[in-house]
DNA sequence: TAGTGTCAACGAAGTTCTTCGTAGATGTCG
DNA sequence: CGACATCTACGAAGAACTTCGTTGACACTA
């Protein structure tokens, strides 16, 4: 039986997992020089955390040649999802709804991103019916 | 000169955040009887939560009487919106339309919901013309 | 083959988070 | 007043998080 919950990522894994989904299966020296071109990390806390995120099932890890290639285990949607869930739980009483309509009224949307929410909401009315 | 940023409220500091905000100012027996309405935490681990949170400016303290008052310093809203913006930023990009559209296409949302976030988008639309 | 560079593994250190026991001060009641 | 209850403060312990130095294995090259 494996775990059915991925735990929640924390905030330096979720910076590798970012370039893990950008850049597809990478070594420890790809994703450390991508992490490197904006912040400053050393190597090994580069191959560290990846070593937790294998342990913890956050990736997975090709061992065949000498450079490791790891790979996210989930994909950028289904962490997104699951961290929306998490955080609604743990600030918005599970809904999302309230979560949606805070995000909404927190900033100023621009109107190209307010109509293709307009969109996503009338897909959703319609897929209801 | 005070910080600027609030920092970002713990799972355990969130739990506490939630009942004072439902309750208003409280005692550390208040919040304390009340969280273990449903969980069950010691005394003094929301004492001593509480005291931390004093410290990095997430409560506010009235040392009047014998047992301190504690209220929360930043509002319910101020604070779901801080922790938007900020999973927005370390998992959409800084997207809050990114995160938006996520959420509504996870699960399914009610009609009412859906109807209520529509609603609130003709009045932003509104309001930026 | 000897030297140089790259790699994973390991361990350790410093920080934060979470929990709670104990101690001492303060208030209350008989 | 004296016993008991309640409160804050303090410190400590264990877990998780983040960082990185060191080591030994491996590979390339002159």
């Amino acid at each position: 039986m494996v775990d059915r919950q991925p735990p929640r990522p924390t905030d330096a894994e979720l910076g590798i997992l970012r370039v893990l989904w950008e850049r597809g299966a990478s070594t420890v020296r790809d994703v450390h020089d991508e992490l490197n071109r904006h912040a400053t990390t050393g190597y090994t806390t580069v191959l560290k955390l990846l070593q937790i995120m294998t342990e913890k099932g956050l990736v997975v890890r090709d061992e065949t040649a000498r450079a490791h290639i790891y790979e996210a285990r989930y994909s950028e949607q289904k962490t997104q999802r699951q961290l929306l869930t998490d955080l609604a739980d743990r600030a918005f009483g599970g809904s999302a709804a309230k979560l949606v309509m805070q995000a909404l009224s927190g900033r100023k949307t621009n109107p190209d991103d307010l109509n293709a929410i307009r969109d996503l909401l009338d897909r959703l009315e319609g897929e209801s019916k």
